[in-house]
DNA sequence: CATGAATGAGACTTCATTCAT
DNA sequence: TATGAATGAAGTCTCATTCAT
């Protein structure tokens, strides 16, 4: 008799995807270990076998999610589009990101790319990078002509990605609506709004 | 009798002025009540004299600061000027602010406004005030057919306030140069970058 | 009425005595912090008010004690008086030191002196000066021609000190009795022991 | 069927010699069972499977070696040779344990016949028999005439054992040095010191 | 025999807060 | 006001031991 044996429990995706609720819902600093342990249904001392400490489940966490954005935003500036339509993709890709697993991504924006003490210090560098793609994406536009020159693409890029995740924050803090359509409208609207002034003249928004 | 009595010293004061430089060093979490003692130079008891706790003293910055920080908008809201300038208004007094006092504002910003899960949650109402009144800024300055209409005031607002956040952001984390000139040239540029796509049409951006 | 305070308890002092008696009956490891504070009759959280950890507890308890061990080895190498003599009252300070505070003396025989990968190494200076005061002793008096030169002094020393220490273990183990006599007649054994060896020729032991 | 297996390969003693290095170069309680079983090239669990705790580890290890030593001294006592020669010969095997294998006897010393808080207690029957072994030596040198009788031979016995250990000691501690030659002459002068005196009277030491 | 994931009690240490002076 | 010793709850992390395979 062929043995059916059950797939094997990931328990570290377990622990991870229960870090997730926890810390969405407490806080990093807010909650325990044993928190993270009973939500993922294991024992303690398992984080730890996994794990080495809280924190590198928060790294492990924001890593894994940022490299995803690092190479959808890669990804999307090698396409042969319209530079206003990379930033949409991008936009896009962020907005979905909170809207396919909001918890995570309220944690990667509370706890690190917002926590200038703590993890942001620590994933400087990798968000930098994020900055770094967005502006070069205005950048390459300006030289296209495509964008004005007189803004700088370091500060644009900075503009562009604080506005997306201010939003997103206005959603993590019931601030703005987030039903079905909030999300699509919210994206054309803050790409409309950065682009409309990027854009080297105010062609046709209504286009 | 005329005793000879120094001029007395605002501990309160004191120990909030250090509580400041130690937050904004290393974070709300991170120090402890002994620490900002120490920095005040009193003793460790003297800080429950004037404070019930370490997170009052957090929220006695906070809201110092940012009722100034409404009172401004409000004042710059009743200006009869272009809603540009009014942004610029806004968009000038919040700079300032960090310019004047950047380990303040590094505080705030870090601990509170971006802190969903914390002092963020505490005082919503304070900070959505903040984002209604650039609101209604837009609004009624789509009502006046300065700005387009297409797009929801209150996102727009949240876009505004987000993009000079992460302006500032950028100066904590050091991602952005803070010279003397940055302050001003970031402020023209954010404000042309919004209302540049706010504006009902291009107009002439170099204006 | 003048008010009749009492001398300030010094709870520093009660603390390293409360270790002293902790460590003496359980070992350094097998007591928890907890015991000590307990066996203190203070509060957990004291211990770490004066001290850093456990561990600097016992540094403090081993150093304040060897300290003296070394003063009274230079102080009796200073004396005008024969090798034997010298040696005899080195002895005496150590089994008189075991004699009045048997419990200390375990502790830092036993967890620190003993224990070669743990505190000894810690202390490996300082209980190296011991043995090359006591080389001194006996180096000079092979110089004077009362010491027979063909024992090195160094490993002369360790034996020297080995004995007694071994003295103390058997005290500790209960193997040799330690009623009111067997000190002094310890003292006196050991010292003819290793002298009568040491010493030039067979002389007149019984003298 | 001949299967060519290959020579079964001893994991008991394969678990045993790695537990040695371990605990002499970590010590036993800062040791895992973990390190145990890495440094043994086998499964964590294989440690439980031949073994009950890790302290039995230890106690295996010390009673494997601590009984040959307990038959060797009983050898020698048999011989019909003179006391000195006795102690030479005790002394002789002590230090050629070392020298052989100096990690086992720095686990044995520094882990049990030394630490009184722990496995020492628990040994203390075995250790005693060592020391009593000696003191018969002893004991019977004094009855034929050859050693003095003013000297306890149990008080002897520690003496002589404890200058023997201290000189492990100081070996392990690198105190003193460990050259090829240095073993011998350790040998020789210790006996040589201890009996000097416990000779009946000087005689010649030079013989 | 062999594996190593899983368990969970327990220890150290921190630090906000209280309180006697 | 001002001090800082005293309190003790709470949290992270360790690691011996068990057990299913």
């Amino acid at each position: 008799m062929a043995s059916a044996k059950a797939p094997p429990v990931d328990r570290r995706r377990q622990i991870l995807d229960a870090a997730i609720r926890v810390f969405a819902r407490q806080g990093f600093h807010a909650c325990r270990v044993s928190d993270i342990a009973r939500e993922a249904g294991v024992a303690y001392g398992l984080v730890y076998h996994y794990f080495n400490s809280k924190e590198q489940v928060l790294n492990e966490l924001f890593t894994e999610r940022w490299s995803l954005l690092l190479t959808a935003i890669e990804e999307v500036d090698a396409r042969p589009i319209a530079p206003r339509l990379k930033l949409d993709a991008v936009a896009g890709f962020i907005i979905d990101s909170y809207r396919h697993d909001p918890e995570l991504m309220k944690v990667i924006v509370v706890e690190v790319t917002r926590a200038a003490n703590s993890f942001g210090r620590t994933h400087l560098p990798e968000i930098r990078q994020a900055y770094d793609l967005i502006a070069k994406i205005v950048s390459d536009a300006q030289a296209s002509g495509a964008f004005r020159r007189d803004v700088d693409p370091t500060f644009a890029s900075m503009w562009f990605y604080g506005a997306i995740e201010q939003l997103l924050s206005g959603w993590v803090f019931e601030l703005i609506p987030a039903g079905d359509g909030d999300f699509d409208r919210a994206r054309e609207m803050v790409v409309e709004t950065i682009c409309g002034g990027l854009e080297r003249d105010g062609g046709d928004p209504a286009s």
